[in-house]
DNA sequence: CATGAATGAGCGTTCATTCAT
DNA sequence: GATGAATGAACGCTCATTCAT
């Protein structure tokens, strides 16, 4: 499971109910995205499976935990799959947001590569148990998570993977070795890193990690 | 804990099944570990495991793959977790025994990570089930990792660091980077690499595979 | 239960809702029979129950091909059940109530037998989902059948039976055979010509299928 | 539902269990359904669903009934539907059965009409539930039940309706009416009184009342 | 009156585990 | 030791009904 750990910050969707005047109503039905119960539930489930997993986490136990009927969750969500489903799309999608937000007023591919390992890190602090989701659940071999999970890492891996053929393109990077190999090596070095401080409680300071982890990337520890 | 892809290759772990005498059953229950069907369901459940995951892995499934009847599990595992904590605890154990009897026999820092380098990305080819397994159900939950998949790793992150101290001390690898850094960034990096080739199906050459690896950690990708 | 497939045509059945001024509120509560929601939730659970069965009709799909809310429903009926006991009554009053405005202008007992095997009979083209509902739901189980349906049929093979006995009193009809085993030869015959088009959804000629069996009843089959 | 009400008396499946030597186990399951407990459970749902109606009776119903714990149903049938169809299909086949064994034995079309509805009549007195069962359920609306009611119900008009048509050859039944519907006629008219007795709790002598139902189709009711 | 969000009991089904044979 | 039929708790999910608005 989970070898994504961040979770996101920007780009909260609440399109703020209630636009004004009495019709406004339209486009914001009380059971949506946008509904304060909707966010409960989804939080309830994210802290219940990162606790128990998603197979030893009853919905009857995600309902306890957001204060609400068995039944109501399916008013918000088609499935249990579903609950889980939009917990880390939302996440992932936040996680882009972000980084694209960010990125065009980067200078270089060096700068490109050590946001996304900050932004990756910050997730630990911003919401502990989205990240032991993200170290769990995403690998599960389930086949309904393996699907819908799969695609994200695709694309995580293929944007870090721009940011060194650039590099390579530029002259900044070494064209001598290849950029897939490199792209998973700051991927899954910046994961564990995650991973171990959020197993382990351990705490870091994720600007300064992400920096250590760019000099072993890009100088080697070669004496 | 989980992302741990490697899988043994010896034999070990019998728990001394003293192969004496006819007399000497006393301490040789005939579903102890040294027992084929003991072997033989192990086998079964890490294959179906695989296929389908631990939860949607019935015990029947197990035991029809093993070729026994389901009650026959419970005579020589004390549950389905059993079965699976075993599994894996087996093929660590397999993987330290492994590294620890060539680790004597070989030059220096350098080589010996480029030794576990290969050993873990090896487990992909020896034994695709066990890497799959290894990538996915080690990850249970936050529970399942706090109380028993994660020493597993820290005793990994250990050896990893401690080659890497002393080549720090040894003025082979540069001083200026923490060696637990530098120790999960490898682990991380490798863990992905063969992570990546089970969800995808891929394959690679294990031993080229490791040099790159080795040769991004030592050297950097900067140009 | 439930071989009656029968649908009324008249009106009737309205509880008295006197229909007075707009005073007179007191006797005439907006939620009774009178009212058009009322009767467009009948419509529409008949519709949806023909369509789904019973058990498979949520009370929230009546009320949205109602157009109302499902809170609504409750405002004029007591439960799901009683939706569908009224649908039955009222058809079965309307097809009495039909049956017994034109009888007394009708000739002989003969002529009054095909009358009732033509209104019968009718009921598949005066409202399908009726006649589908009829030759189903009636039918729920021994219970429901013994508590509700039975009284409707009793009563309707009692007025074929004293047609037949007014029959055999005026010499038209033998008197050698049971009134009773005629009725329920009578009405089974037609009912089941009726159940047959339900199911397979063939159509026929009322009149023309009501002489027929008419024809079979009185003349026999014998060459 | 329920337009069929007779119930097999002949072809008792139950293959007798191990013909003896200690390898005729092969063949005979021990959930098949030559068990006893098979059939126990077969007869409970009957039994439930005659009362109850099939939507109305839980599986634990069932199970408590036969004197079995829920998931035991499950070792013997595929799901609850499952125990319905096969309730419903022996029965049909019974009936087949018995009334293909006597009908070559038969001298004309009259004989064997005269047979299958004392036959049909007869499954009142065989086993009261079976008889419920088959005039609710086989008419439900319900889409699974109906799919696999009916080719039986067609089944049983076609054997009828070619004995018919065999009569109208011979030049013993007129010609001058439908033989379809004359074969409805006659299986409503035995169904309705089947119908009515199991309902009203009444019985009656089948073999008299199919000969009084043939009187009236045969000779009709004319003076 | 009308609404529809919320409830929670109840359903069909699965499967880890036991135990008589 | 080995079996596999039997168990029953637990699950995900539905939907009749209620009630605050």
């Amino acid at each position: 499971m989970g070898r994504i750990g961040w979770v996101g910050l920007g780009a909260c969707l609440k399109r703020k109910a209630d636009i004004g005047g009495e019709v406004a109503k339209v486009g914001v039905p009380a059971t949506g995205p946008g509904s304060e119960k909707y966010q409960r539930i989804l939080d309830a489930a994210v802290e219940v499976i990162a606790e128990n997993g998603y197979f030893s986490s009853p919905v009857s136990a995600i309902a306890a935990r957001a204060g609400v009927a068995d039944g109501t969750i399916y008013l918000y969500f088609k499935s249990k799959d579903d609950v889980l489903r939009t917990a880390i799309d939302t996440t992932f999608d936040r996680f882009y947001k972000q980084v694209a937000e960010r990125f065009e007023t980067l200078d270089g591919p060096r700068e490109q590569l050590e946001y996304i390992a900050q932004v990756h890190l910050e997730s630990h602090a911003v919401n502990r148990s989205m990240a032991i989701l993200m170290q769990t659940e995403v690998r599960q071999s389930a086949k309904f998570i393996a699907e819908f999970s799969h695609h994200h890492l695709v694309k995580y891996i293929q944007v870090v993977r721009e940011v060194i053929r650039r590099g390579q393109k530029e002259g900044i990077f070494r064209a001598d070795v290849s950029d897939g190999v490199v792209a998973h090596c700051m991927f899954g070095a910046i994961d564990e890193l995650l991973s171990s401080a959020v197993f382990t409680g351990r705490t870091y300071d994720a600007k300064a990690t992400a920096a250590q982890v760019l000099d072993v990337l890009l100088n080697g520890i070669k004496a």
